[in-house]
DNA sequence: TATGAATGAGGATTCATTCAT
DNA sequence: CATGAATGAATCCTCATTCAT
């Protein structure tokens, strides 16, 4: 219930949470377009502040990045909530919050790993690696039940759930946001199929639209 | 057959084919740590040769991330070789590809995608080009076999499995290659499963070593 | 008396001074650990009040080093007068006032020479100047008289002693006012002994604690 | 005699060499005017060469540092060999080489002290530190037999000529290098004769030219 | 009046890339 | 051919200083 970092925010004059706003406005695009190296300075000038102004809030490019996974991780928790409301079995709820965190690329802010543990204990009392325990733990039920209903493949850690997250989420460079959004898109379905433990008929269609060569092709001669 | 970039390589002097070899070897160790966007000045220095000579052989970055690549294409033609003449079924010989190419982590040297045409077309003759189509028109050959013998799920395309394989090649930022090797392991049964057409039983096991929480603790915990 | 700066002080609001006191008393302790280039951000922080507010009060860095060094200055004049009164001879009260000049570091408030005219006369009617002047007065007669009684070389000037103290009082960066305040110490009776006229016994020690290799050693050790 | 960093420095080609030169030489005008914390940039600016440049040869400050005061010693080891040469009798040569020291500023490129150990025992084999120390060993030699011979005071260590010649060799800020150079020269005699044993007149003079008010002014004023 | 916000400018440092030997 | 030298551009980051609340 919106404890933490965020309160501390809400005190802040008119002007500087708008700017505030903007910053992880900016960073997150920057962020799936280029990764979580991308330059800072180019940030604030699509922010539309001073680089100093950038670095009085987040004086670490470490605490920007988590304020953008932060952000995503509440969204996310609503949609937990939302899922089990939603969902009588535990496999919908669960792959549905799959493709909650995915669309929302929470695994591309976890460059080290959603399990990158040290720096997150040392800054601001662990904030970040507390909400995401929360997810963990919330999910880890998930996946228990779903593996009791007989829907979820026994084999299937949690691990597997996170990483795959994360490997669907990261950016591929150069290509920009746009055609990555198709891409991850395209994958997402195949992975959720890999968990599921129903029997597939080979002729079973994936629940998503089929990307065409040519479609790509498209896309990349416009990103050029 | 052998046409190309490997052909010129055969008429270098001695030595010259000796600094050539070692500097694709460290791009590859290097590449695979760091990405391809790793430091060509560090390149040279493993590779113990000077920055200038690295630039004579490879005039741009891309030039060397394709020769890596290329490199690591002949020897997935090989494999493909090999797989069709000790496997009978499509499916199976189709799947120990996949193993092999991203084994070789053949994805991770395919920043703007395998499919990233426009590069390739200007360079030399678009011998990457040429050689990667001939790749993924045994590959489509294979798919559309074992989609026939009803082993490969009708709904996936040679592109899900190309995207597949550079998702999981790409390793993760700062963590390392011990732990990135690791990693791709893990996921690498579970990409095979999301093909696979066959019934699955939900608590058939997944053909790989399990990875728990505390080893992979354990895997950062050194990294830092 | 008590003309300038000090007057306009007193007509502040209660807080207002008391922030004013407490922004000098920072400012003091930063100038003498790091210099005069200190960053006032971190005077400020120090202080507990805003940057703003500190600015208010100071709308130069120079006027802030300017008041630390008029209200030691003040200090000194009592010294002054307090040293004609307990000493008879001129010697003995000069050096009793060079003393408290290291000590309170007042050369070390005046970077650009305590003899630096020119910012101090456009600032404010010139006080510190007036002020400077009134105690350079001072101790000229002192060292005139001191010279007539014999006990101070005839060749010193009262530049030579400014000089002194200044140079005395600068500190050493990066080492700490603890090991300054020790190192200064150190030179200050040779530097008393270089303007005592009277004849020295090669084997008479000097007023003061030694320091040893090994102590200044362990300063640096634990300073690191 | 010659081993150490300034060999590697001759195998450099004539042009690199020249640079290394020129960067050495602006780097010692700009620490003498502003301190060992000037701009790098501005070193470079002056020496005509890029800032990477700079950085090839020198890859941190302390290297810089360091090479500066490498080549004063080396000077003043000669000088040490000469002086020992020229006086027979060891006071006269101690105070000879103390004002070769000053003369070079030797002191202004120690800012933790001649005897800040820690950085120079990490950086190649100590060099700098075993320079410094055979220096210091041959100080102290002279420094026994001068208080043998009666000429210098009993109290007198080392480490108060060090800490003079330290104290006397840093510039003072903003004023320029050719305002401090007067300074040092005003207050070198003052520091030899605090350090000489012998009976002092009052009204010997010192030997040096005396630095007055009106022309001290003369030089603020021009420097402005 | 007191404050925090915003900003630009300047310095440090690293690289890709071209040139001279 | 092989090399090291040189360079500029880009980024990170810190401060002094001014503004708006």
């Amino acid at each position: 219930m919106g404890t933490g970092l965020t309160e501390s925010t809400s005190r802040l004059r008119a002007d500087a949470r708008r700017n505030r706003e903007q910053i992880i406005a900016a960073a997150r695009e920057m962020f799936l377009e280029q990764g979580t190296n991308a330059s800072l300075e180019e940030i604030a000038r699509r922010a539309g502040v001073g680089i100093a102004t950038l670095y009085r809030r987040f004086p670490e490019r470490h605490t920007l990045v988590q304020q953008v996974a932060l952000e995503n991780m509440a969204l996310v928790g609503a949609e937990l909530d939302r899922a089990t409301a939603e969902h009588q079995d535990a496999w919908n709820a669960l792959a549905q919050v799959i493709r909650r965190l995915v669309d929302l690329r929470v695994g591309a802010f976890m460059p080290v790993l959603a399990l990158d543990l040290e720096e997150d204990m040392r800054s601001e009392g662990g904030v970040l690696k507390t909400r995401r325990d929360q997810l963990l733990a919330r999910m880890e039920q998930l996946v228990r039940t779903a593996q009791q209903e007989g829907q979820l493949r026994q084999a299937i850690t949690p691990i597997d759930i996170m990483l795959g997250i994360i490997k669907l989420s990261r950016p591929l460079p150069v290509i920009g946001a746009e055609l990555n959004a198709r891409l991850i898109e395209q994958q997402l379905e195949l992975f959720l199929g890999s968990l599921h433990a129903v029997a597939l008929d080979a002729s079973e269609p994936l629940r998503r639209q089929r990307l065409t060569l040519d479609e790509l092709d498209r896309y990349l001669e416009t990103a050029e």
